[in-house]
DNA sequence: GAGCACTGC
């Protein structure tokens, strides 16, 4: 048996499909190529030749693909003469109307479209309604529209259309889909469709459609204040009612990311007390029979649809406790032959790479080839291994062309996925998980899947946590997930290079990442909103053990009065995007008067990369590069000087360029002769531009620096105040102890301190491999330790006691 | 003297 049937016999039970088509399979097709025996299709609707032709136009308003999206949007702004579509395009509303109207008949054609009235009847007759909708239906494009246009008649709105809000783990769908969304409704974004992301915003009064990362919605739910003209009914205890709101659609829930997670409990408990307001209304008017007079400010019931891929959608019925059947809409994806290894392969680079050749050297049909790896490292040497074998390739034949593809690649290397491949070369694309979600690589019909991946892992203790990076079998419905990714433009294959008995042991999902990560930000966030973080309701428990940790971190940071309230500390915290660590540095940095340096550091530590680029090749003359940077105070003051040389050099070129004198100079090309990460600090800049922002709209100053670089001692203390946990002082043979635990910890060789002995450090993260490795470490004075709270106290009982004392 | 999955506010 596939494991198509078994998945789609386990939705049969929970599911409605709204496409009206039979869920019997179609026979599989069977086929052997090189060493693979079993054939399987992840696709349950195998589309014949004559639905494959007419699904040509349809591809073009494929909804889910990012990269279509963005290609349809450049092809507009080419025509209109304009890069920016959120600007006036060339023509005016009636094109922009015109336009819409040419693309509704094309939206009409969509599985979503054809599904409408079952699925517009669940939602108006249910609180909570589950959407199952395979890759292609159009849900995340169409069902807004189908509810902004469709829902003005049901008693609740009263002739008006629902403000609607959808979600998106990340934000280039985001701004993808409100693009899109926008043009098939005849506005121009901002308008009647909208979206809001981290450092972008494009909404008005009038956006009845609101695209936004989740992590955006997070925000709002925890800063009932931020909403400008609301009254104090929308918030209860600290809890934002988002009464502004009528529909709220979580899409890509499937991925179980921190945000969704939260966002689901959370906004279950908003449901439920609007609910109840609106029963207590509802008597209130009743009772004094002025309801009428009232309308204005009458609260109404919210709506939550919850969309995701088509995996079981167990969990979230029995969450929500819908008692529904979860709606699936089929979708427009092609046919994928799966085959599985025959024997378990021992080197997964060197099979990988044979793999690769026998596709190239043995299919007919076309198509480029997307290799899964667990890392870069392993992507790099499959690469040099095919290019080796890519120059024995006779000159008559067709050529390979092999690109790796991860996150940490500069921009330009990652773009050349993007750009035709020359003539008679087939592609082949090597890399991460990246391209799982992140990332969709047009062309491609071959997937080579290794089975393994790199997670981030946390090791929780008292005296701070511990982080691996491990390499990880992956899950079932990853595999598939890698596997769609061969059937995207026409009828594909994926080798898999395990078992078929490896694949049947391995987990049917993820873990959801509530159960893996550092969750301090978020329980803070929950205590906040008035929510006891132990009896939050959670789709999956994190566990005492992690919650218990957050307790213990905030505690020590001083955010909590209280396991249930926040201290104003705390509250402060809660106001920047960072950390609760981080936040507590920014606002110490208040009092000690670096607060333009301390945005700056914690801007370059939140930007997500390195400083410095560190490729084994060129490892000496970057090494030596370094050296004009270097701060005898550590990595922190080091980063520091290279950002503001940088932003030195970006100011006088934007002067430069405004008094058109061009000196030849390119920010680019100064980071590359250093050996610096223009993409780190670029990120940077926009980072430290909101950070500044926020601290000003907060009442604070940042430009009253009063600390200059050879005295880093106001910037070390603010640090200590978010970092006393990553501390360790100097034994005498030269090791470094942990002062909050007992471990000894090294300082990575990558720290400017390698091989300096200084009496103290604190650092940024403490991870292990060979050793327990401190990474972006700078140094510090002991006794100093004695102005952070739980240091001055006796012993550290403050933190343990409100961490273990209400378990 | 070492190995760096991916997001997001």
């Amino acid at each position: 048996m596939s494991s198509t049937q078994t998945n789609s016999s386990a939705l049969s039970d929970t599911s409605i499909n709204v496409n009206g088509e039979s869920s019997s399979l179609p026979p599989k097709s069977q086929s052997k190529v090189s060493n693979f025996l079993e054939v399987e299709s992840d696709q349950d609707d195998i589309i014949d030749s004559e639905e494959f032709n007419s699904t040509q136009n349809r591809k073009r308003v494929k909804t889910n693909d990012i990269v279509n999206l963005e290609s349809s949007n450049k092809k507009r702004k080419s025509i209109n003469g304009n890069n920016d579509p959120s600007k006036k395009l060339g023509g005016g509303a009636e094109s922009r109307q015109k336009e819409a109207l040419r693309l509704f008949e094309k939206r009409k054609e969509l599985p979503f479209y054809q599904g409408r009235k079952e699925i517009l009847e669940e939602i108006m007759n249910n609180e909570t309604t589950i959407i199952l909708g395979e890759t292609g239906c159009g849900k995340s494009t169409q069902l807004p529209q189908l509810l902004r246009s469709n829902f003005i008649s049901t008693s609740n709105y009263k002739g008006k259309s629902p403000k609607i809000v959808i979600t998106q783990p990340r934000r280039l769908p985001a701004i993808s889909l409100a693009n899109r969304v926008a043009i098939e409704s005849g506005c121009l974004v901002g308008e009647e469709v909208g979206y809001s992301v981290r450092f972008e915003e494009m909404v008005s009064r009038d956006t009845g459609i609101r695209y936004c990362t989740e992590g955006v919605l997070m925000r709002e739910l925890a800063n009932p204040a931020q909403n400008i003209g609301t009254s104090s009914s929308s918030s209860h205890q600290g809890l934002n009612l988002l009464l502004k709101y009528d529909i709220i659609i979580i899409d890509e829930a499937h991925e179980r990311t921190l945000n969704t997670d939260f966002l689901c409990g959370t906004l279950k408990k908003v449901q439920n007390i609007r609910k109840e307001m609106v029963k207590s209304q509802q008597k209130q008017f009743d009772g004094n029979g002025k309801g009428k007079e009232k309308k204005g400010s009458e609260i109404k019931e919210l709506k939550l649809i919850i969309m995701s891929a088509t995996l079981d959608p167990g969990k979230f019925q029995k969450f929500f406790a819908t008692g529904r059947e979860a709606l699936l809409v089929k979708g427009r994806m092609y046919d994928v032959s799966t085959q599985h290894s025959l024997n378990p392969v021992d080197d997964f680079i060197e099979a990988a790479a044979r793999q690769v050749m026998i596709i190239h050297n043995n299919q007919q049909s076309e198509g480029d080839i997307l290799v899964f790896m667990p890392g870069s490292d392993e992507i790099e040497n499959c690469v040099d291994l095919l290019r080796r074998l890519g120059k024995q390739l006779s000159d008559k034949s067709k050529q390979i062309q092999v690109l790796p593809l991860y996150a940490a690649l500069p921009p330009t290397a990652q773009a050349k996925i993007f750009t035709p491949p020359p003539e008679k070369t087939r592609r082949v694309i090597v890399a991460t998980n990246i391209a799982e979600t992140s990332m969709t690589i047009p062309g491609v019909s071959f997937v080579i899947d290794t089975g393994f991946k790199k997670e981030k892992e946390y090791i929780f203790r008292q005296s701070g946590s511990i982080e691996q990076l491990k390499k990880k079998g992956i899950s079932q419905a990853a595999a598939w997930q890698r596997t769609g990714r061969a059937g995207r433009e026409r009828n594909g294959f994926c080798y898999r290079l395990f078992t078929k008995e490896i694949f049947s042991k391995m987990p049917e999902f993820d873990i959801p990442e509530i159960q893996r990560c550092n969750l301090s930000s978020a329980v803070l966030q929950l205590i906040a909103m008035g929510q006891n973080p132990f009896e939050f309701e959670y789709i999956d428990n994190p566990g005492r053990d992690a919650i218990a940790a957050a307790f213990q971190t905030l505690a020590g940071l001083q955010a909590l009065e209280s396991p249930t309230k926040v201290t104003s500390l705390g509250v402060d915290m809660l106001k920047y995007p960072l950390d609760p660590p981080h936040a507590r540095i920014l606002i110490a940095s208040f009092e000690n008067g670096c607060t333009s340096e301390i945005i700056d550091i914690l801007s370059i530590i939140n930007a997500g990369g390195t400083v410095f680029v560190d490729r084994p090749n060129d490892r000496e003359e970057a090494s030596n590069s370094k050296m004009k940077f270097i701060h005898r105070d550590g990595d922190h003051m080091t980063s520091l000087a290279v950002f503001k040389d940088f932003l030195t050099l970006k100011s006088s070129l934007a002067k430069e360029r405004s008094s058109s004198k061009g000196s030849g100079v390119s920010l680019v090309g100064w980071c590359k002769d250093n050996y610096v990460n223009f993409k780190t600090l670029n990120q940077a800049i926009k980072i430290r531009d909101q950070l500044r922002e926020l601290v000003i709209r907060n009442g604070k100053q940042w430009e009253t620096s009063t600390c200059n670089t050879s005295d880093s001692s106001p910037i070390m203390k603010s640090l200590l105040h978010g970092l006393f946990m990553n501390t360790a002082v100097i034994q005498a043979d030269g090791s470094y102890k942990q002062t909050t635990g007992s471990l000894t910890v090294k300082i990575h060789p990558s720290s400017v301190l390698m091989s300096k002995k200084v009496p103290a450090i604190l650092y940024d993260e403490l991870t292990i491999t060979s050793a327990f490795y401190a990474r972006n470490v700078s140094t510090f004075e002991q006794h100093w330790l004695t102005e952070i709270p739980i240091f001055a106290k006796a012993g550290k009982s403050v933190a343990v006691s409100v961490g273990k004392g209400h378990l």
